[in-house]
RNA sequence: GGUCCCGUGGUGCAGUUUGGAGUGCACGCCGGCCUGUCAAGCCGGAGGUCGCGGGUUCAAAUCCCGUCGGGACCGCCA
């Protein structure tokens, strides 16, 4: 039916006789004997002159036959791809007709609520952005399965109808049939499925898996996603980085077209010391700046703490009221801290003093210090909290992202990896059982396995065989290498307060099957909705990505 | 399960604080004019159960109660 693409027309194509098939974005009429029509396929547009339009309307599906011209001197639009050339001597044919869309289809579309373009996905879709969200999407998976295949890894299916697995969400069910009552589960990932494989002899595995988690929604969570899961065996945490960040590369370089290099590292003790959050934001500075020592030996009450940092917000004085700093404050009371404490930098006599209300609690030596630590100017504005370790870190590092975090599209893309997380998040006052950070097969640090028989302080600052890939403050992924021995693992189960009866029902399967030669392996999963959305600088993923062709399952629940 | 915000022609909004005729803006739509536009322009027109139900009032888009729908966040997502 078509001879070309409307987005494809060049100058190059002058003189030749073409077809092409689309839908009428715009028309602009001159009178009864001339009209431009913007005709629209995935490609993009072109202008196409016609004799007349009055028989054309928004949306109508034509197939124009013409021959490719140039634009006359001074009418070449160079905002258009195709802009220097037209379709002149224009054949029209309708080939459906079409109601007016009930919203623009253009740029404005992005102003309209997301229920009226979900209900009419289909015209949505039809958007340049969507349809280059749509290929970037597909672009990133073609790619990445070519770099899994490239390094040896095998792409399996894993089942869909499964019996509930011991992840922490709720699980969506399917009922049974043919056993009334009872139901399937839809897997929340195939963590216990790509274990089997290894256990199986796959050696490499890799899947795009669909997850379900049957949890509220948030603005940038679904019910369903996508996740590249794959596991490798005889490996360790180096291997597992090598291969994600080659797949990673390939995802990138297919999406953008840029390298990504090597990718930093960073142990979870340094992000959260130096930015607060265990998914640091590095595409901006702001570090947290210890300043513990200064304040050693303080008369002011509430400094009187294991930790103190400071945030400084440069330049930040000037444009922050006191309304804004009690917000900000009545934040961090309830992201956990007591206070925060906040100091304007202003020029005093001989040299800078500090505007706080708690000023007159320090003395000037201390004064002096802390402007020395942060390396304050007038005009800055500088952020306190003193609190354990942990919680300072924390509630600065949301505070850093409050006051400094850049919008999704600026600054590039900043991938890290976290490594040497933590093996226990806390121990349970009540229980003194730790609490796992990862999962509870997670391999402790070989360094640190001793620790493993210490008591609660050991215990917590045992670091494991856990990584997370981060890019731009977010958590693409995580993984982890794996307990492959019996007695590891019971030795963890005990610490966990897992009885082999828990351990049986929850993971049975699994543990039967380490029984009969479990090879080392590790692994990682990554979202690939997220890595989608910030590659084409999207702010929500799932939304416009995803969702596709199952919008109505929003609606329904 | 909880807290908060929003429902006004097809779309996006203003009007609600302080009740006074469905009042207004931009886009879209329909008709007319227009031979180089590209978010074309100019002129004219159509299009409304102000989410729904109840209450207060001489009078409700506006105030009150309830309800439905949507959104954000908390809990939750090992």
């Amino acid at each position: 039916m078509r001879t070309h693409y409307c987005g494809d027309l060049r100058s190059a194509d002058v003189g030749s006789e073409v077809s092409v098939c689309g839908w009428v974005s715009r028309r602009r009429e001159h009178g009864e004997h001339l009209a431009f029509v913007d005709l629209r396929d995935h490609t993009g547009v072109v202008q196409c002159v016609v004799d007349g339009a009055a028989d054309l309307r928004s949306e109508y599906v034509v197939r124009i036959t013409g021959t490719v011209r140039p634009r006359p001197e001074g009418t070449v639009n160079p905002a258009l791809a195709t802009g220097e050339v037209e379709v002149g001597d224009c054949q029209v044919e309708v080939l459906s007709v079409a109601e007016p869309p009930p919203f623009p289809l253009d740029d404005r579309a992005a102003d309209v609520d997301e229920t009226v373009r979900l209900r009419h996905r289909y015209l949505d879709l039809r958007r340049t952005e969507m349809q280059r969200n749509l290929r970037s999407r597909a672009a990133l998976l073609s790619a990445v399965r070519r770099a899994m295949d490239g390094q040896g890894f095998v792409e399996v299916e894993t089942p869909m109808l499964i019996a509930s697995t011991p992840e922490g969400a709720r699980d969506f069910v399917v009922p049974s049939r043919t056993r009334p009552g009872t139901f399937y589960a839809l897997p929340q990932s195939p963590q216990l499925f790509k274990q089997l494989c290894m256990v199986g002899g796959v050696d490499r595995y890799f899947q795009v898996a669909r997850c379900m988690r049957d949890e509220d929604l948030r603005a940038d969570r679904q019910f369903e996603f996508t996740q590249l899961d794959m596991e490798m065996s005889f490996a360790g945490q180096e291997d597992v980085l090598t291969a994600v960040t080659v797949a990673v590369a390939a995802a990138v370089e297919a999406v953008t077209g840029q390298p990504v290099g090597e990718i930093p590292r960073l142990t979870w003790h340094e992000a959260m010391d130096r930015f607060g959050s265990d998914k640091p934001d590095v595409r901006f500075g702001m570090e947290l700046v210890d300043v513990t020592e200064v304040f050693a030996a303080t008369e002011f009450n509430a400094f009187k703490a294991p930790c103190i940092k400071a945030v400084r917000h440069a330049g930040g004085s000037e444009g922050t009221g006191r309304n804004r700093l009690d917000d900000l404050t009545d934040r961090a009371k309830r992201w956990g801290a007591k206070g925060l404490v906040w100091m304007r930098v202003e020029q005093g006599e001989g040299g800078v003093s500090l505007n706080s209300p708690v000023a007159k609690f320090l003395s000037d030596g201390e004064q002096s210090a802390l402007v020395a630590a942060t390396g304050a100017q007038v005009g800055d504005l500088l952020y306190l909290v003193a609190d354990d370790w942990r919680r300072t870190c924390h509630v600065l590092g949301l505070l850093r992202l409050e006051l400094g975090r850049p919008p999704v599209d600026e600054g590039g893309l900043q991938f890290l990896w976290v490594v040497d997380f933590p093996l226990f998040e806390d121990v349970d006052e009540a229980t003194g059982r730790p609490v796992p950070a990862h999962h509870p097969f997670t391999m402790p640090n070989a360094e640190d396995a001793p620790l493993l028989d210490g008591g609660p302080e050991d215990l917590l600052r045992m670091r494991s065989q856990a990584y997370d890939l981060v890019l731009n403050g977010w958590e693409l992924g995580s993984g982890s290498v794996r307990i492959h021995r019996g007695d590891l693992q019971q030795k963890v189960f005990d610490l966990l307060g897992i009885s082999a009866e828990e351990a049986h029902a929850k993971f049975g399967f699994l543990l039967d099957a380490f029984r009969y030669g479990a090879p080392p392996h590790a692994g990682f999963a990554f979202g690939v909705d997220r890595l989608v959305a910030l590659l084409v600088g999207e702010e929500k993923s799932s939304l416009l990505l995803h969702h596709i062709l199952n919008s109505h399952l929003d609606q329904i629940s």
